[in-house]
DNA sequence: TCTAAGGTAGGAAATTTTTCGTACGAAAAA
DNA sequence: TTTTTCGTACGAAAAATTTCCTACCTTAGA
């Protein structure tokens, strides 16, 4: 297993879309992350409401009931659940191989110059 | 539009394990998939012929018909898919930042030394 | 020739995921 | 107080994905 006792079955494409938005504004009510899904798609209230109930049911997300309009967070680290993605996805696509991605990265148009520089960077400072 | 006309329709799970089937060993008959992908888990010889013909139909694959034995290729270049699902990853995940990747692959504990290494040999090619 | 083995096609069933209608309670507004 | 608004809960419907049953055809072997 991994660490802790946590089971982290992989969130769904639409619990994905709902992570993302707590990841990024923290903890916050059903209205709240409905808005957000809203400004790309159109999603009725009760549809998320309903998958951020399950999503507290599989322990992806805590609630708290304490006050009307329950709050949702997520139960674990962005940082591990996105360790955890990354991990499946380059073991999926690049046998594992980190570098491999690297590799693939670099050669992607869509990443800017900007990008590579910064990841250089990078490499220098773990460098010393 | 990305390029050409190949609407790039992302692989669901079953259909990924397909591709890297392929991917791995090149063009192959719907039983050699199937044994394949029973050397991970318990799949009915049917169940994947059905997914192969769905994934010809969607234009995932082509398939080859001229003998009984029909013979299914990639329709689409292996780079080039990996690298429009790497793309969506990075967006997803990273708000299309290569770079944040590359930070948490470098203090994912599950990427080697190693592995690192031959990040930075990569990096440094590209330097001069 | 007859049978067994192994192939494709197609539809339906099963499962998983996603969406939404309805009921109902609490709070805010009229 | 009455009405409207906004919240949760729950179940069912819808959609997407995956699995497999059945029919039928062709080839190889007995």
């Amino acid at each position: 297993m991994k660490q802790g006792s946590l089971k982290t079955a992989d969130p769904t494409k639409a619990e994905l879309e709902i992570l993302q938005v707590l990841w990024e504004h923290g903890a916050s009510t059903v209205r709240f992350v409905n808005d957000q899904l809203n400004k790309q798609r159109e999603v009725n209230y009760t549809s998320t409401l309903k998958l951020m109930q399950i999503m507290a049911d599989k322990g992806i997300l805590l609630r708290d009931e304490s006050q009307m309009k329950h709050i949702y967070r997520v139960a674990q680290e962005e940082q591990q659940t996105k360790e955890h993605l990354l991990q499946k996805f380059v073991d999926a696509m690049y046998q594992g191989s980190a570098s491999k991605l690297v590799m693939q990265l670099l050669g992607n148009k869509q990443t800017s110059d900007e990008e590579i520089q910064a990841i250089k960077d990078l490499l220098d400072k773990l460098e010393k």
